[in-house]
DNA sequence: ATGATTTCCTGTAGGC
DNA sequence: TGCCTACAGGAAATCA
């Protein structure tokens, strides 16, 4: 599932071949709550592509006339820059083909939990979700993050998956940070430690950069933007790995569900 | 207000 | 092989 590190990669493969192209048409597939703002469809047509922005797993396209295209990939969105006469794969929902004549960006969700969304810039800003994420993984300190622990009771794990506090983990690196901090996901928050949360953000921070460099986590559904896929899903080491040896003690990784979401971690490891 | 639970959706995996 | 059920999860909605 796109979580930073993979919407991180798909930003960088847009900044370099979408900026200054021209939006020749704007293609929806489906009629209801994945696309929205269409009645906004005809002045997107023509648009230039200024700049493509991330913030937690959004991605925001502005254009040249004041608009913007907010994507959120869900869990199994996609987003692709494909040739115009390669053959559509199904559930994609959008289509946007670009002035350089052969290509277009699509968007794929077989699952359906992402959207596509055209938005004038009063909307972008008001829009909740987008305006109320929380910290930015890569400039939390410290400091910060045990503050905003503090006084809950909520597992740590729950706190590290709502994009309120800290924008961009997922279930994948909520898990993987936790493992590499050695603190149990089903912490209650407000028992963090300023030194455990020291090592969360630290590993936090490790974790997604480590993930980018290797081109996010290709697990289901994801690929880069031309298709290729991430190579860090070798690197996990307590994600999905239930019922096998924890790679620091040799003891079995456990599931428990928490918060709704399955978690994985190592009983002996973490605390 | 907080925090837990349910809902949306479909491909996949497992059981029989 | 085929049918059925359970499960996966991001974020909004709902409920206690």
């Amino acid at each position: 599932m796109p979580e930073l590190p993979e919407v991180e990669t798909i930003l960088r493969s847009l900044l370099k071949l979408t900026i200054g192209r021209r939006i020749l048409d704007f293609i929806p597939l489906r009629d209801d709550y994945i696309l929205r703002g269409l009645d906004r469809r005809a002045e997107v047509v023509n648009a230039v592509i200024q700049a493509v922005e991330r913030r937690g797993k959004f991605l925001a396209i502005h254009l040249s006339n004041g608009l913007s295209l907010l994507h959120h990939l869900g869990m199994s969105g996609r987003l692709m820059l494909r040739l115009k006469e390669d053959p559509l794969e199904n559930h994609t929902h959008l289509r946007v083909p670009l002035d350089d004549g052969s290509y277009e960006l699509r968007q794929r969700d077989p699952r359906r939990f992402g959207f596509a969304a055209i938005l004038a810039k009063d909307e972008l800003e008001s829009f909740e979700s987008w305006a109320r994420l929380g910290a930015d993984p890569f400039r939390l300190r410290a400091p910060r993050l045990h503050a905003l622990l503090q006084g809950r009771k909520q597992a740590v794990k729950s706190f590290l998956l709502d994009q309120r506090r800290i924008a961009g983990l997922g279930n994948i690196y909520a898990d993987e940070a936790l493992f590499r901090a050695g603190i149990h996901p089903a912490r209650p928050s407000g028992q963090i430690t300023l030194a455990e949360a020291g090592r969360l953000f630290k590993h936090i921070r490790n974790v997604l950069r480590e993930s980018i460099a290797a081109g996010g986590s290709s697990t289901n559904d994801y690929q880069r933007l031309d298709g290729t896929l991430g190579l860090f899903q070798h690197k996990h080491r307590v994600y999905r790995r239930e019922g096998l040896p924890c790679f620091k003690c040799r003891n079995r990784i456990e599931r428990w569900v928490i918060g709704g979401r399955g978690s994985y971690f190592c009983p002996h490891c973490q605390h």
